[in-house]
This record gives C-alpha cells, structure tokens and sequence, in this order.
RNA sequence: AGCCGGGUCGUCUAAUGGCAGGACAACGCCCUUUGGAGGCGUCUGUGUAGGUUCGAAUCCUGCCCCGGCUGCCA
C-alpha cells in the first residue's frame, strides 16, 4: 500500500480495478466532484477489526492512495452502550499496521453531535420531522409487516413549537430512556420499511466513551451516518450490500437538509469459509473463553492474523486478490493462506527445527563441525550462516517409518536418507523401548558424501531436516488449525457446537538450530519442511519461546 | 408475500453487443539437497426458456434460485 509512485498517470486511462473506480472514473470524467476523491473507514469501536474490515480498508485507502484522493478513519460512535476506548485503541493500531495512513485525519462521530443536534431542529422547522411518544413496542406494532404498510403516529402532527420544546427537553435529560424518540416524518406506507418514520435519536442515559455525561439522545446510524459524511466532505461512501435499502433514507435526509451530499455505494462483504465474521459471534467467542482473547492466533481478527504471523502485505495482496464486487461470497480459505505463503517464502528466513523429536545416534562419527546452510534460497541477499553437526541428532519423528508405505523416500530400517546441508546417512538399527515404541535410531554416516563438496556420486531420494542434540534450543510451538469444522459456521443454528477441538496443538518440546535464540518477536521463519512459524507475543518470555505456526508448508506428498 | 439487490470454472474475479480470460484449488509432467519454491501442461463455467441481432455472459420478456429488509444496533 505504499507505492505512491506512478500517481501522475491519468486514473481514467487506466483499467478499472471494480465497478466503484469504474463510477469514479465516470464522476471524474462528469466533474461531479471538482476532481476530488474522498473516501472514508467508519467502524464503530465496538469490537476488534477482523480480515472484512481490512478488505474496506484496503479499498477505501486504495481508492485514495490511486485517485490522490484523501482518506478518513472515522469512528462511528453513535451507541455509548456497546463502545469502549480499548477498541478504539485497536482500532488505530490494526489500520496503521494494515498500512490504510489516515495522517492526522481520525475523527469521531461523537464531535458532531451538537452539528447533527441543529440539523435536526431544521428538520423540525421544515416539518419533517417530530417528537414521537410511542414507546418501543407500539412503534414496532404500527410500523407495519412486509406487505401491510404500518400505521401513522398519533403524534405524528405535533406543531413546530411543540416538537422543539420536547426535543430541547430530551436533550436535558426529562424523559426516562425510551419515553420518547425523535422520528422522520416520510412515509408509513414506503414498501422500504427504513422510509416508515425512521428514528433520529433515541433517549439513553448512559456514559459516552468519549462525550461522558454530555449527552442522553444519540443519533441513530440512518440519521448520524451521512451527516458525517457530509460534514466531512466525503464523496463516495463505501458500505457493505446491507445497507442498499438505507440508501433512499441516507438520500433523504441529505436532500431534505439540503446539504452537501456524497454518493453510498454498495460492495459485498467478505465471508471466508471455515471462520466467522460477525463481530457478534466473535465477541461470544472472546467473552466465554473459545478463544484466547480478540488476538486469539485462531481469529480471524486483523489483530489475530498479525500474532499468529501474517503480513500486512499479504494481507493487502489477499484484498486485491479477491477483488470487490456485488454478488454475495464464501471466498476459500485456500486464498489467504496462499497469499501468506508466497510473501513469506519470499521474504522469510529459513531454519531447521525439529517438532517431534527422535534420537539418532551417528556411531561411525566423531567431533563435530558447523556446516554452511542458505538462509533463503529465493533471496541470494539472504547470505549463508553456519549450523553445528555432531554424533547425536534429532531428526523429525515421522520422517522415519518402520513400515514404509509405497512412495514414502525418507528413512527406513536399512535405508539411506540426505540430511539436509549435511551427510547421507544410513540406518543401521531401531531401538525400542518395553513398549515397541522406537527411541533410538543407530545410524552411520558417509563421510564422502558431506553436502556441497561434490565428492560423492551417491542419489537419494529423500533430504530430511536435523538439528544437533547438544546445540538444539528448547522451545515450544504452537500448531494451529481452522477454528470451525464447517465450511460456513455463521450459517450453523448451533455454529459454537462446530468449533474444531484440535485447532490448537502445543509442542512444548521442539528442538531448533542454536541460531534461533536471539529471535524477537514477531520474528518470522520458515521452518524447512514444516511451515512458516512467527515468535509469539504473548507467550514468549525471556527464558523461553513460543513459535505460532503462521501456515503449513504446501505438502504435495499423499499417503 | 411486498420492496431492494444478485446469479460466469470447485472458489474468487474479468470480459460493458465481437475469441468466455486470470488467480486460487485440484491433477499430471519437468526440475529440485525443503515431497517447499520454480517451470510446463491439463481439467472445469455464462441459472433457465424465449426474443432482438450478422453476432448476446452483456440488451428485452417470463420463470427459477440466492441474499438483505418488519432494532430506539451498525
């Protein structure tokens, strides 16, 4: 996201990247609006962002970033009862880290309330609209069904004077919550049920995260949301399908204002199969402990994604990848986790570590010696570093099999394997425990075989990873799997009964190249063989640390 | 049932009256000291019935299917 470069090149004559730069194009070309291009991020700081926010994000910053346009990061908090600063905060870190760069542009619905307070006594004074006495439920019982139209207010022709008067004493605090609402006086027969005189404000006495005790009537989202759009010049407001029939409403309250008036465009959100992404549901996951918190390495929060080990980059890349437009998606897993794997296999320093451990025993070798390994064979830059080799290793637990399958080309009873950077070896004898379980390999080595010398003529099929037992550091690794065992649990009656039990498997005694000790956080690896692995946040600790897996490696071999 | 929106490979997305293309996935081959990466190739699609047209995924009509809408949430 940030290539600036190439910005002199005319947007009109470059391909459209979706039907919103297609209908910015065509405003442009219309000067619809003087040139300018303004887009805006308006969460409400209710929740943690998840992968969906980041795919508006992505979009409503790269339309800025492409049209030289300006970009808002705006909190909608309209709703005391539900926002906390904590997601603010989070809020702010998880777009600037997404790279979506608002500058000095954050703002807050809440900063507008007294600017929408007079806007509403303008509509009063234009008549359209009036203090309504009905409570909840007698609003929800007149307003109609899908076929029938819905049934006038008895306070519905207040005079002017009246409806002042008790919207001023709304404000101060008169009336108990729900006593009385201010509403739009449109249309109760509208087959769009948001034109049955919608609601402006509703009366809550609750503590704003921001605005403490100023305020008891907030504005409802019809009524706030293009009022801060218009209040800050915004020209194209991007929302999700949803909101297609709020459309009229957001039109005419605007119109009827008489006000700056930006244009709402629709896209369809995202849905990724095998997670949810209702802020709802992952609220429950959070607050009944499914999960390890909001950044949780299984969420598919962006907070979530950065522990476990995404890039910001693939993250963007995944957005472009999938594109925006109208029809209703359950985009592949598959998406995502390939744009993660081709960003770190570019960019991700490789490392051998072993996560079940089992001794091999090389009896003809003696000494020990460090032998060169490519730090990243996509990146020559990379460079090379040195990695210990001695008579005691561990090798993975699964590359030896007593009983090979067809296919199978690692180690086997009597059977020749490559270490990787190192010598072929050949093993000679399992031993077992009282069990049967196999504890020990006795192996011998070819010392003519050493990798890189060129000396041997000798070919095997398998090369498997090592680390020396005496060198290895201790960590513990932590395996992730989807969340959910269905392919689209938000549409599950019982979706948490769906949860997977083994999303989540702890090794705590992996072995790794000595290199690793000085990993930071975040740090990321490839793990040869085994996947790309990051340096846990939460769980590292100056004397141990915990690795996530990011995302497996693409295992083409099938048993 | 009323209104609004939408239906293109398994998945996501292009083609805007003129060769249905790309990516992911899958499969096969080549290459490989990561069964990774890379290279090459294969497979698979316009919901349906009509109409307009030299020509239709695209325009028109009917039907079918999917999603959203009856919060003082956003």
């Amino acid at each position: 996201m940030e290539e600036t470069k190439n910005t002199n090149e005319n947007p009109v004559e470059r391909k459209p990247k979706n039907f919103i730069y297609e209908i910015i194009d065509e405003d442009n070309k219309n000067d619809k609006w003087g040139g300018r291009v303004h887009t805006r991020f308006p969460p409400e700081p209710n929740g943690y962002l998840h992968i969906g926010h980041a795919k508006s994000i992505c979009l409503n910053y790269g339309i800025a970033r492409d049209y030289n346009g300006k970009f808002n990061l705006r909190f909608d908090d309209t709703n005391p009862e539900k926002e906390e600063q904590e997601y603010v905060d989070s809020i702010v870190e998880d777009v600037k880290w997404l790279g979506g760069d608002f500058g000095d542009r954050v703002f807050y619905a809440s900063d507008y309330f007294e600017q929408m307070y007079q806007w509403a006594v303008e509509l009063i004074k234009k008549g359209k609209a009036y203090v309504c006495d009905l409570n909840a439920e007698e609003i929800r019982a007149s307003r109609g069904t899908l076929t029938e139209q819905g049934k006038e207010s008895a306070y519905r022709n207040r005079s002017v004077e009246e409806n002042l008067d008790l919207l001023e004493r709304m404000r101060k605090g008169e009336f108990e919550n729900g006593a009385k609402t201010l509403r739009a006086k449109i249309d109760m027969a509208s087959p769009n049920f948001n034109m049955r005189d919608p609601i402006m404000y509703r009366i809550v006495h609750a503590d704003h995260h921001r605005q403490g005790k100023d305020w008891c009537i907030y504005p409802t989202y019809d009524w706030a949301h293009g009022n801060e759009d218009s209040i800050e010049g915004i020209t194209h407001s991007i929302c999700t399908l949803e909101f297609q029939n709020h459309r009229p409403l957001y039109d005419w309250f605007l119109d009827s204002l008489g006000v700056y008036h930006p244009q709402q465009i629709e896209f369809a959100r995202l849905n990724l199969s095998y997670t949810v992404m209702s802020k709802r549901k992952l609220l429950q996951l959070v607050k009944e402990n499914f999960v390890d918190g909001w950044d949780d390495p299984r969420m598919p929060t962006i907070s979530g994604y950065r522990r476990r080990g995404y890039t910001a980059e693939s993250i963007r890349n995944f957005a472009e990848i999938i594109g925006v437009a109208k029809r209703d998606a359950l985009t592949d897993i598959s998406l995502l986790e390939f744009a993660v794997r081709d960003d770190l296999n570019k960019n991700a320093q490789r490392a051998m570590a072993v996560l079940k451990p089992i001794k091999v025993v090389l009896t003809n070798y003696e000494g020990e010696e460090n032998l060169e390994a490519v730090n990243n064979p996509e990146n020559p830059n990379a460079g090379m570093r040195l990695v210990p080799f001695s008579k005691e290793l561990y090798i993975e637990e699964n590359d030896f099999m007593e009983n090979p399958p067809k296919g199978f080309h690692r180690l086997i009873p009597g059977g020749e394997v490559r270490l990787r950077y190192a010598y072929i070896i050949k093993c000679e004898e399992v031993i077992k425990d009282d069990d049967g379980n196999v504890v020990e390999l006795r192996c011998t080595y070819d010392k003519e075989t050493k990798s890189g010398t060129g000396t041997s003529t000798k070919k095997v099929k398998g090369v498997i990873h090592w680390v020396s037992a005496k060198d290895a550091v201790d960590a513990e690794v932590r395996l992730y799997d989807r969340l959910f065992v269905v392919e689209n649990p938000g549409t599950e009656e019982d979706w948490l009964s769906k949860i997977n039990p083994q999303s989540l498997e702890i090794i705590s005694n992996a072995k790794i190249e000595p290199f690793i000790r000085n990993a930071k956080q975040q740090d990321k690896f490839q793990f040869e063989r085994m996947g790309y692995f990051c340096v846990d946040t939460k769980y590292t600790t100056p004397g141990k640390l915990v690795f996530n897996r990011t995302v497996t490696l693409k295992d083409s071999w099938k048993k």
